[in-house]
RNA sequence: GGGCGAUUAGCUCAGCGGGAGAGCACUACCUUGACAUGGUAGGGGUCACUGGUUCAAUCCCAGUAUCGCCCACCA
């Protein structure tokens, strides 16, 4: 066929890069490019040094099935994309850079230079993870890409910090943060994860400063014994009672410290008695305040010994521990401890240690100063607006992790002692006096009426919790502060966002909390939560495990559509995804048979019969069946999209193409488009119509592979993305023709079956006959005679009186059919299968007699249940006897 | 310790107060003019367990077991 349009195999590769060229040239992505409502959708801004990974895969997959699903359906969709500095992991991704290429250290650098030359790699390589996502089909608005440190975007930042600060609600504090010894930052709570270590618990005796005894302490921490400014035992705990008020001499310091009663010190665990050390640990912090101990500083910020606090000065051998690592510092003082006969034992332990997410560092509480945000005020009307329902997590479980943290929030450390990000734009007078301001020349102002005078200032060095301005993005993506861009009118509140559950403490909660304070207004109304992406045994990918899969290859092996099939299909709520290849190429397959669909319609007339289809017109059956078909299956698949139920969509659509359309359509149609007949215009016209209505409903899911399609059927309509999607009244639903088309498919299935069963070759056309057809069954057959021939492989059907002898027998809905097979059938085969069957049917009878001879559910049961029941064991009763003569026939 | 979730076919998972489903895998047969990346037929399940509610429970309730995740942690 020389003016074949669709090449005869299927080739993603061939058309997926093609494809979205001419779209984003196109400029069929742009938002306000239609007049409806507007629908937006805010991308989760990848890190700029990301490649995409099967989270992103999925995350972006999912948005952009709702953006092209609400763009056809006539909204103005905003898909904002854009990316993250991720200031830890873009600093250390150059940091490495640096080291392999055997260049000047980031600190030999210098700061100015340092940042420069991430700026320089960032041009460079940060358009890696946006390339990808064009691989994988986004339809993002690409023309306004932003990034976290675009100028616009850093105004907001600065913006939000002095609006913050004005208000009281950033405020610099000296306590201890979660202090990174390798990144040489603090970090906040969210990015320490906590992680199970077989260690020790070390029991040391410290020697009561009267000579009276010793009390024993356990811990697992014995280098902070340095930093130890007390004792704590159980007010109740009879066994030290009487050591309250007194004092023990701290071994190898020779510090004397108090022992206090307090309820933190737990009897039952080590010895019933905890060293306090408030500097190096949070609930001794807490515990130091309320007995009045001394916060005594004994690590530097490299996490090494540092003896220099005044509470050292009793020390007389400061220079053997002075500037030991850590590590180093645990060994020598349990083995100090040991010489001095203070060890009093070493028991085996597992305990959790903090590590840093980014560093797999171990993490030490510090005492420092830094920048918090008052979170537990901006997150009241953060919460009550999910209580209210303006803003619903789904799946609505979600809504109960994001309130159990909120309302236990601590405050957010924001500052971070990095160069990359947004420098805090806070300037320190010569007596360190604080001048918060957007601008240097406003610092100077404020410093100038504050000290009378012009001083020089000092800015504060530090930079911003990367998600500080992630917080941000749904209102300064779309122009905020600036009044010019008419974009944030008209896309705030986004409609939904489409994350996973782990980043809701991270970005959810924090958008919602800015989005409340300076947009007096929720982010979005729907957080669509998915689940995590696994490997195929379930295990989660990573590169330690080996099982990382690359979308990118199996976008290389199978096609982008394929692979997003793929997640949608497994995309269930609350479900982890669990990926193999197998199924990815399975979903391949459906892009062939859906491809192959399409040329069948092409090599039998149909894309070339334009003449068009009226749904409400069709004449024949078969017509009209696959028009209640497609209704059906546009109904399922937008309830579902609508519901965010993808997987649901997916199969939805899937069977309505694969089983309705392949199997049973085109098998059908067959026959006609062999014939002349009348019916051979509507049917071209109608599996045409039909198919255009298939692969508009795919299209949000397999963008690729529906459009090439599309392009083939019409020459100038657009894009489909640009097409209405169907939306077909279920008036058009015909249950006579539906009734009629199901009974044929249901008799040649049956046939079919019995035929197999009976080992009859599959070559082999029989005779059907109907044992006393009425009219109507006769007429129906000669209306489908030609399709029931064709797929039931018969060659002609008739009417008898009675069975002839040699012929296998089966009831369907009622009508005793018969094969007559003289001569060619085992008898005793078929005397069991009858057998078989009526064994089954006596099983169901019994069933529902049983319950319609139950005096209780005859009087409780609703009547359409009751009235159900009655009928089947009617229907069963009589195939029953119609089964039952059979057999005596051939007795 | 607190919270959440899961348990349904060999595997991965839908479903849900009235006849146990899908996809994949498996078995047999089939190259039939869209498609072997395919077709047809078939086997396979006390819906984790124990109680309760109900005319009726895989579904609702309570408990048990096993597995998973999140949060907080005991030195």
């Amino acid at each position: 066929m020389s003016d074949s349009k669709l090449e005869k195999t299927y080739d993603p590769a061939a058309l997926e890069a093609r494809l979205y060229e001419a779209w984003e040239t196109s400029g069929c992505f742009a938002a306000g490019s239609r007049a409806g409502a507007p629908f937006s959708i805010v991308i989760p801004p990848p890190n700029v040094t990301g490649s995409l990974h099967m989270g992103h895969a999925l995350n972006n997959s999912l948005q952009d099935i709702l953006c092209r699903f609400e763009r056809m359906r006539g909204r103005d969709v905003l898909w904002q994309p854009g990316t993250d500095h991720a200031g830890i992991a873009t600093q250390m991704v150059v940091e490495r850079q640096l080291a392999a290429n055997g260049e000047p250290s980031r600190r030999d650098l210098g700061r100015e230079a340092f940042v420069e030359r991430v700026w320089k790699w960032k041009e460079e390589s940060g358009s890696t993870i946006t390339r990808q996502l064009r691989r994988l089909g986004a339809s993002c608005d690409w023309s306004r890409e932003r990034f976290t440190m675009d100028d616009g975007l850093s105004d907001a930042v600065l913006k939000v910090f002095v609006t913050l600060y004005e208000q009281g609600l950033i405020y610099k504090d000296k306590r201890l943060v979660n202090w990174d010894p390798g990144l040489l930052t603090a970090i906040s709570d969210l990015e320490v994860v906590q992680k199970e270590v077989d260690s020790h618990l070390w029991h040391f005796d410290y020697p009561l400063s009267d000579g009276s005894g010793k009390i024993t302490v356990a811990t697992t921490r014995p280098e902070t014994m340095l930093g130890d400014s007390g004792v704590a035992v159980h007010p109740d705990d009879e066994r030290y009672q009487h050591l309250i008020g007194k004092t023990v001499r701290l071994p190898i310091v020779g510090r004397e410290i108090p022992i206090v009663g307090d309820t933190y010190a737990d009897p039952e665990q080590g010895s019933g008695a905890v060293k306090i050390t408030p500097a190096h640990d949070f609930n001794d912090f807490e515990v130091g305040r309320r007995n009045d101990l001394a916060a005594i500083n004994m690590l530097d910020m490299h996490g090494c010994v540092d003896l220099s606090d005044d509470a050292f000065l009793v020390m007389s051998d400061k220079e053997q521990w002075h500037g030991l690592d850590r590590f180093e510092a645990r060994k020598k003082i349990v083995a100090t401890m040991e010489t001095l006969g203070l060890l009093a034992k070493i028991d085996p332990h597992t305990h959790m240690v903090p590590y840093g997410d980014r560093s797999d560092q171990v993490i030490e509480p510090w005492l420092t100063d830094q920048w918090y945000v008052d979170a537990a005020t901006l997150a009241k009307p953060a919460i009550a607006a999910v209580e209210s329902g303006k803003t619903k997590f789904v799946p609505e479980n979600w809504s109960k992790t994001y309130f159990e943290w909120m309302r236990n929030i601590q405050p957010w450390c924001i500052s971070r002692q990095l160069w990359w990000g947004h420098q805090i734009p806070a300037w320190y007078g010569p007596d360190m006096a604080v001048f918060v301001a957007e601008t240097e020349a406003e610092a100077h102002a404020k410093a100038q009426a504050h000290y009378g005078e012009a001083v020089e200032l000092q800015r504060d060095p530090d930079v911003l919790d990367t998600w500080f301005s992630s917080a941000l993005w749904p209102f300064s993506t779309l122009g905020w502060p600036q009044a010019k861009d008419p974009a944030l009118a008209r896309y705030y509140p986004t409609s939904v966002l489409i994350t996973g559950f782990d980043i809701i403490f991270f970005w959810v909660a924090r958008m919602m909390m800015m989005g409340q304070h300076f947009m007096q207004e929720v982010p979005f109304e729907t957080v669509y939560i998915h689940a995590l992406v696994r490997d195929e045994k379930g295990a989660k990918m990573s590169k330690s495990k080996g099982n990382v899969i690359d979308p990118l290859d199996l976008i290389d092996k199978y096609g982008a559509d394929s692979l997003r099939f793929t997640l949608t299909a497994q995309a269930a709520m609350g479900r982890d995804v669990k990926l193999s290849e197998a199924r990815v190429e399975g979903y391949r397959n459906f892009g062939t048979k859906l491809w192959n669909a399409a040329r069948f319609c092409e090599m039998n007339g149909c894309f070339d019969n334009t003449a068009g289809f009226d749904p409400a017109a069709a004449s024949s059956a078969l017509n009209k069946w696959l028009v209640g078909e497609v209704v059906r299956a546009q109904e399922a698949v937008t309830r579902a999209l609508e519901a965010f139920r993808f997987n649901d969509a997916a199969h939805a659509i899937y069977h309505f193409i694969w089983r309705s359309f392949c199997d049973w359509y085109v098998e059908l149609a067959k026959p006609v488009f062999q014939s002349e007949t009348a019916d051979r215009d509507e049917t071209q016209r109608a599996a045409r119509w039909a198919l255009t209505q298939a692969i508009k409903l795919l299209h949000p899911i397999m963008p690729f592979v529906t459009e090439e399609i599309w392009a083939s059927l019409e020459q100038d309509g657009g894009f489909i993305m640009q097409q209405a999607w169907p939306n077909f009244s279920a008036d058009l639903i015909d249950a006579e023709a539906d009734g009629e088309i199901e009974w044929l498919i249901g008799l040649v299935t049956e046939i079919r079956s019995v035929r197999s069963e009976m080992n009859i070759p599959a070559g082999a056309k029989l005779t059907l006959d109907l044992v006393q057809a009425d009219a109507d069954l006769s007429a129906r057959i000669a209306r489908q005679s030609d399709a029931l021939h064709r797929l039931a492989r018969l060659e002609t059907t008739q009417v008898v009186s009675d069975v002839a002898a040699g012929s296998i027998q089966f009831v369907y809905q009622g009508q005793a059919m018969a094969l007559p097979l003289a001569g060619h059938i085992d008898i005793d085969a078929e005397r069991a299968r009858l057998r078989k069957e009526i064994e089954k049917l006596d099983k169901e009878i019994t069933k529902f007699s049983a319950k319609l001879a139950n005096a209780e559910f005859l009087s409780k049961a609703p009547e359409h249940v009751i009235a159900e029941n009655q009928a089947r064991l009617e229907q069963e009763q009589e195939q029953r006897a119609k089964l039952a003569a059979g057999l005596d026939r051939l007795n």
